[in-house]
DNA sequence: TCTCTGCTCAC
DNA sequence: CAAGTGAGCAGAGAC
């Protein structure tokens, strides 16, 4: 039939089809050979026709369901930054003593470091094409030695929002079914995570108050529905906690607690009513740098403290948690035997390096094996999660619809009368999908926006 | 026009 | 040397 000839939705339907067949075509031909493989070591379970081929048709569903965005909202807000950009601009211009692209790095270095000689007492640090850096650890050590530096950060993250959200969102709303259609990969990452293009919905800003308000045109279908998001609380730190069976890791999280406050209290060996703000901080830190393959310099830069404190910190962590220490040893020495990492399910990532007698190509190789089962094992929960949860929004008859896929988080848009069942079915589904030693929390909200809902 | 670099957004 | 996984933007330079 000739695509002129089919109605506008239908011309959708076949636009996604076409999506969905490329998608299962690529999931067939790069993960075949290597999920079946491991279906015959691992023998319950096969990732590929259980995981990734039921996952395929969720996918297509979510992409073809797409998300609705407040569009007239988005382009009041790029107006208004538009303005902010000009007043920067023209401070930057009038301290720097003439006027530059402040956008280019390397105008800015030498604007910064070579005509007001800022260098804050310390060493300029260099990129690999041995230009000055201007990235933001540098300017922040830097904020207090000249008024142009703040003044850069916020140009900076002002241009940033705008030109990757504000003004890029509009665009891509789909003439002909009003929403965003972003295309989820399976096939492109490391861990087994999912990566999202065109646009990347799993980048959505969040921490500061005018990325708050781009979630807040994250908007339902209409007034009939709502936004619920439900999201896995700690699934990293749990998941090392499972795999790890550290018994006082394991017993935080039965006891319910918080658990960067609780570390931070057995480490500084303090009550928890006198754990302070950065206390709490310096520990969230460690707890994420265990599952990424600290380092003392690592961890010192991140919090700009000494290496000897860093160093404290990650000793005190591992007297306190010292099964952690162990997994993180066995993950190491099965990866050398083996020449992969693993997931709870089987998934593989092959570390050619792990032998190397580079030291850095090993040392990378080294704290990939550690992090890919946490990365990976989190990945496989929510993959799961999310095949049951659409399993039973079609049997249950819904026309609520799973939305976005955030690695830990997932956005339905949901039709308000059944918003209570919708609840009871992504708590059961995300917190049964996979079985760990410790309680797996489920946070859900629902509202009239993204943000809201989170 | 294409590719690389530097930077910054998320989990 | 130096914290894991991604995507996208603007600038800069090769072609």
């Amino acid at each position: 039939m000739e695509k002129a000839l089919l109605t506008n939705s239908f011309a959708v339907e076949s636009d996604f089809i076409l999506n969905y067949s490329c998608e299962c075509a690529d999931v067939l031909f790069r993960l075949k050979d290597v999920l079946e493989s491991e279906l015959k070591n691992n023998g319950l379970y096969s990732l590929f026709a259980d995981m990734e081929m039921p996952l395929s048709e969720v996918l297509f569903v979510m992409e073809k369901n797409g998300v609705r965005i407040d569009v007239s909202e988005l382009q009041n807000f790029s107006r208004q930054l538009a303005e902010q950009k000009v007043k920067l601009e023209e401070r930057i211009y009038e301290l720097a003593g003439e006027s530059f692209n402040i956008s280019s790095p390397k105008q800015l270095g030498e604007i910064l470091f070579t005509r007001l000689q800022i260098a804050g007492g310390g060493k300029t640090k260099k990129t690999s094409t041995k230009q000055f850096s201007t990235a933001e650890d540098v300017l922040q050590k830097l904020i207090n030695v000249h008024p142009i530096i703040p003044l850069i950060l916020e140009y900076r993250k002002l241009t940033k929002l705008k030109s990757t959200y504000i003004d890029a969102l509009p665009n891509l709303v789909n003439p002909k079914t009003g929403r965003i259609h972003t295309s989820y990969n399976q096939t492109i990452t490391a861990t087994g995570r999912l990566s999202s293009n065109n646009p990347n919905l799993q980048n959505i800003p969040i921490r500061t108050d005018q990325g708050k308000e781009i979630r807040k045109c994250f908007i339902p279908a209409n007034e009939d529905f709502t936004l619920l998001a439900a999201d896995y609380s700690q699934i990293e730190l749990r998941v090392i906690a499972s795999l790890s069976g550290d018994e006082h890791l394991c017993e935080a999280f039965r006891e319910g607690e918080d658990i960067h406050l609780a570390t931070a209290a057995k480490i500084y060996v303090k009550d928890k009513s006198e754990i302070t703000k950065s206390m709490r901080a310096n520990v969230k830190s460690v707890n994420f740098g265990i599952i990424y393959g600290i380092s003392a310099f690592g961890l010192s830069q991140q919090l700009n403290i000494s290496r000897k404190e860093a160093s404290d910190l990650i000793e005190q962590y591992f007297e306190n948690y010292p099964r952690v220490r162990q997994y993180i040893e066995e993950c190491k020495q099965i990866a050398r035997e083996r020449g992969y990492a693993q997931s709870m399910c089987g998934r593989r990532r092959y570390l050619k390096d792990i032998n190397s007698l580079n030291v850095n190509l090993k040392s990378f190789a080294e704290r990939n094996a550690v992090n890919m089962p946490v990365q990976a094992s989190s990945a496989d929960m929510i993959k799961l999660a999310m095949i049951a949860i659409h399993r039973r929004m079609q049997t249950e008859g819904l026309q609520s619809k799973m939305i976005m896929q955030v690695h830990d988080e997932l956005v339905f848009d949901v039709y308000k009368p059944e918003l209570e069942q919708m609840k009871v079915i992504v708590k059961e589904e995300m917190e049964n999908a996979l079985k760990l030693n410790v309680p797996i929390v489920v946070e859900m909200n629902s509202g009239e926006n993204w943000l809201v809902a989170h």
